[in-house]
Order: C-alpha cells, then structure tokens, then sequence
DNA sequence: GTTCTAGAAC
DNA sequence: GTTCTAGAAC
C-alpha cells in the first residue's frame, strides 16, 4: 500500500495512505492516475505520522487536480482519474481535511505574503524544469519517526511548486517560511543529505553549484546591490536536508524574535558556504567545534557595529539605524 | 523549526 | 501593572 502526502488548496503535506482497493500508476510525466472505475472521487484515509507510526485521522476525497506526494519519491504528481461514474463510495465523502491548530504565519500580518510575491515574479519561470524520479531514501517503515515530524518540514515544501522560485537538475530553491531578513531563501540539494557530518568530499561540486545559485538569487534581487548578503551554513540545523541559507543582513522581519533566531545568523553558529566547501576540500568531511550550541545563548551583539543590545526589541529598534537610507 | 505561556525582569 | 524570555510541547 503506497504511502503519499496529500496536497491542496487550504490544508498541505497531509499524510495519507491509498486504501487497498485503489491502484497508483506512475507515469513518466507528472502525473498519476488513480484507476477507480466506480467514482470521479476517491476516498482517501488521512494518517498521521506519530512517535508509535502513522495512526488513523480521518478520511478525506481527493478530487481531479489536487496533488500526491509519494513518499520517499522527490516530485509531486497531479491527480487525475476517470469521471466515468457518480456513485458516492463512502459515508465520509465531500469531508475534507480541516485546517491544522497552529498554521497561520504570525510573520505574514503585517506585510503582504512573499509566497503571493515569489509567484508573479520573473523567477517563476525558471522553475519550469521537472527533474527525473529517484527512490533512494529509506523506506516509510524503516523510520517511522521521521515522516511527518516538524523536522523533516524542509523534504515537503522544497517539492512544492508553489514555494519553489527557482530549480534546476541539482537543486532547488524556496523562500524560508519564516524568513529572519527582507530576504531570506534556502537553497536545497535534490539529493537527500541529511546535515553537514553527511557531507563527503564527492558533494564539493554540489555545494559549490549551490553557493552559485544563491549568488544568483542574489544577483536577480532588486536590493541586491542596496542589501548586503551572507551565504552559509547552520553549524547544527534543526530542519534535516542540507539547506544553504541566503539571507540579507538588515534582519528586517517580523519572524526574527528570539535571541536564538539571532545568534544563528550573527555568531560562528552561520558557518559560511565558503568555509564549508573549504573544509571539506581540506579534509574530506565538515566538523563542527564543541560548543557550538552554547552560541545561541551569547548577549546579543549588533552585527554591524558590535554594540551590545539588552533585549530583543531593543535590538530591532537599533537595527534600524543601520538600514540604508 | 514554531507556538504557547509561566514567571522573571522591569 | 507590562514586557520579555526561556523552556516545554508540538
């Protein structure tokens, strides 16, 4: 039984599982036909993932258009299935999945969506590459704990077109879903590296390509000559998938709030792309000194003048000093 | 990674 | 009284 996320409008990256009577056929092209000869709907069972594996949520309909995302398979595949009957096949049809607690993006209420921006932009157009099919994760059932948590959030939007504003065959790039700068996107490898002890001398060419490609993203910013900007490396990511982290240094945003958001990005914790590659060349893997964690719990220190700043706000309020005229 | 909130700091 | 942080829960 194939284990796919279920995507739409209003409620994303829902796990669910097809039930046994349904057949899955992929195709070459992004698409997957749900073969059903009874019904132009199909009854799906929501699943959640948990700690104990993937208990049952509730049932949804998935409906021509809306999208799968096979688990352990990098792409999504657009559901279309024949409408070749109407008998309602369940009780539960027409539910559809209910928003999560938690969803809405306190970032976002003061200033327009940058996912709204990102879809109208010029960008977009570069991401009209659909890369090939790989399976080489490990399978659902081999690591139940990691499919649905908060920490493998990163393997979900990197494959969502709407977050994507830019791919090509190695990576893909999105904008950060709580960005700590006026811009701020994560550049990600298609190939599934779970954090920098992974990496191998044989990625240097990767990485590289990545640093590349954020300095395009850059180069295509309209304040990329006004904005200053730093490309690098979480010494100790929370989110697993190699991500290089491209970020302006006016950290204006509303989602950067905390000492830690700060110190991530302003102490050696922001290991830069270049120093990782470097290090890598050097000595064939990236290490990471003791005590880097402790770096988050450093005063925080303006990252332009170094002056030393009591809160948080107070922080923010002196940033704005710094922000070109 | 984020949200929520108790209680510390002011 | 309000502001802010830090840690638990997710």
């Amino acid at each position: 039984m194939p284990t796919c996320w279920f995507v739409s409008e209003d409620d994303r990256h829902k796990p669910i599982q097809l039930p046994h009577h349904q057949a899955l056929t992929l195709g070459r092209s992004p698409e997957t036909r749900i073969k059903d000869q009874k019904c132009s709907r199909m009854q799906v069972e929501l699943r959640a993932d948990c700690n104990k594996g993937f208990i049952f949520v509730k049932q949804v309909t998935l409906k021509q258009g809306q999208k799968l995302h096979m688990v352990n398979q990098l792409f999504p595949y657009t559901v279309s299935f024949n409408e070749d009957a109407s008998s309602p096949t369940s009780p539960r049809e027409g539910s559809k999945p209910t928003k999560r607690p938690h969803q809405r993006d306190p970032c976002r209420d003061e200033a327009e969506s940058p996912a709204s921006k990102v879809a109208t932009s010029s960008l977009q157009a570069r991401a009209a590459y659909s890369p090939p099919l790989v399976e080489k994760a490990t399978p659902v059932s081999a690591k139940v704990e990691s499919a649905g948590h908060w920490s493998q959030g990163l393997k979900v939007s990197m494959q969502d077109p709407k977050m994507q504003v830019y791919k090509d065959e190695k990576v893909v790039v999105i904008k950060d879903k709580y960005p700590k700068a006026r811009h701020h996107w994560l550049v990600l490898p298609w190939e599934f590296i779970s954090s920098l002890k992974a990496l191998r001398p044989e990625h240097c060419q990767l990485l590289k390509h990545m640093q590349q490609v954020g300095d395009s993203m850059v180069q295509k910013c309209p304040d990329g000559q006004t904005l200053r900007f730093r490309l690098g490396y979480h010494a100790i990511p929370s989110m697993s998938h190699v991500h290089l982290h491209v970020i302006s240094q006016d950290f204006d945003s509303p989602c950067l709030k905390n000492k830690k958001h700060w110190n991530s990005f302003t102490t050696d914790y922001f290991i830069e792309s270049q120093d990782v590659i470097a290090m890598l060349e050097r000595d064939g893997k990236v290490s990471v000194k003791d005590g880097t964690s402790e770096l988050l719990k450093l005063p925080l220190h303006c990252h332009v003048c170094r002056k030393e700043q009591a809160t948080i706000p107070k922080l923010k309020d002196h940033l704005k000093t710094h922000l070109p005229s």
